[in-house]
DNA sequence: CGTGCATTTGATTCGTGTCAATGCCCGTGG
DNA sequence: CCACGGGCATTGACACGAATCAAATGCACG
């Protein structure tokens, strides 16, 4: 539970140093945890964006429907991250959500951001950084797609769960659990969940990565990383010292 | 100049109301405005992140450079846009931006940025928004290129352009100008520039738009938002209501 | 301990990439 | 002002990665 909880604190904690007033603030953020089962949809495309949910316990996705009702996966979501602070600051929903596994989140009305922003720039500044980070991984992801093929998509794809499970202080030595269908990680990755098969299955003799029906494991780091030519540099960039000086 | 200057107030303006001293902080913004020659380098990669500017004319793109010394074209700015909101939240740049044609850029000090979040509320929710729109749009190109064929993303890419130069107020029935290479394009759109332009004297056969060396025109609105699955709905979402009331 | 969904495997087709050559526009310098 | 040159755009031929269709296998969950 603890942990759980320190969770979203030490994610935004990365990005500043907050006093009392500041912590007491983020706590409202954490405040009415909520339990909530597999499936549960958070929100709506469409709907009014009246709260911000972090999310304590499980994964989630965001998703939006396209017309033959299925739904194209667009991001996917792990304990610490805080949950539709893009959806947040438009009147409507642009995506819908939905938990992937059993969880706890804890929901956030509009409003109070409204307050924070007005109470403490300082954590008004933390999260539009965490807000920055996400709009990072997914330029990233963008970037992934738009150049690389279906296996250095998927090496990607690998280190970037391993380094954001790794940043929230999770086990991802011997492998990490991964709540999601090879359907959604095709999805994610712009190709077909039966290619996807295949070229993990590659990769697996070839020695790189190591998987199972839920759980992924990476295998040679260095080889994934030159693949994808992926650096973890920017998942460990702190906040502009330039904007700490409060 | 009056126009150019309301371009970003403009942009900012869609997100929120401004009192005199909002104003006042955001003229700040724009004081200092320079001119840079196309090719200009704005920032690059790795570099620390110590100032954001505001395009008050001319083009500009971000990008990364791979390993064989080629660059990756990640995102694109017109007129109005904010550049660097992302970046700057970071101690080092994420990625490098330079200019696509002559134009006035107003470089703004990360500290001053400090300074609003510290000062206006309003303002930093307005900056926040602003950031958000960025980040939405770079989902929505996300989605694009994971599920849409080259037809598709052209026709995507065409909109997307055309939406965003009508907002800042551009005149965009007859066309508009497009100061970048087929090649820059078609690494936006994650095909190759062969069949880029293979594709679009398609879609032009279909006459669904007309293309000129510099110029792009939107020929049939509705058949090119049918084919890219394309609405404008969320370039028109404005701030979250309940974020307004200050 | 079946039953349905997820995954794997095989065969074939299609979109797109690559290589190579040509043509065209435009800025440059004479 | 015109001729030249070089990048940019177009076109053709071919190869290959990935999509699709279809069927079989294997897990996990009730």
């Amino acid at each position: 539970m603890d942990h759980y909880k320190s969770c979203v604190t030490q994610n935004l904690s990365h990005h500043i140093d907050l006093n009392d007033e500041d912590v007491r603030l983020l706590a409202e953020l954490e405040e009415d945890p909520t339990n909530v089962k597999k499936h549960t949809e958070l929100w709506e495309t469409g709907r009014a964006a009246e709260k911000l949910y972090t999310l304590r316990s499980g994964w989630a996705f965001a998703f939006r429907r396209n017309e033959d009702g299925s739904r194209q996966v667009m991001d996917i979501y792990v304990p610490g991250d805080v949950l539709g602070i893009r959806d947040v600051t438009f009147e409507h929903h642009y995506t819908s959500a939905c938990m992937l596994t059993d969880g706890i989140i804890c929901p956030f009305p509009t409003e109070r951001l409204h307050y924070i922003f007005g109470r403490s720039p300082k954590l008004a500044m933390g999260l539009h950084a965490a807000a920055a980070r996400q709009q990072m991984i997914i330029m990233d992801r963008l970037v992934n797609v738009l150049s690389h093929d279906a296996k250095a998509r998927i090496a990607h794809f690998t280190l970037e769960i391993y380094y954001r499970l790794k940043r929230i202080g999770a086990d991802v030595e011997n492998g990490y659990g991964l709540p999601i269908t090879q359907k959604q990680i095709s999805m994610l990755l712009g190709i077909s969940e039966v290619h996807l098969s295949r070229t993990m299955s590659e990769l697996e003799e070839m020695g790189l990565l190591r998987k199972t029906r839920k759980k992924l494991q990476v295998l040679d780091i260095d080889r994934l990383s030159e693949l994808a030519r992926f650096t973890p540099d920017r998942f460990n960039d702190e906040l502009n010292p330039l904007l700490q000086t409060w």
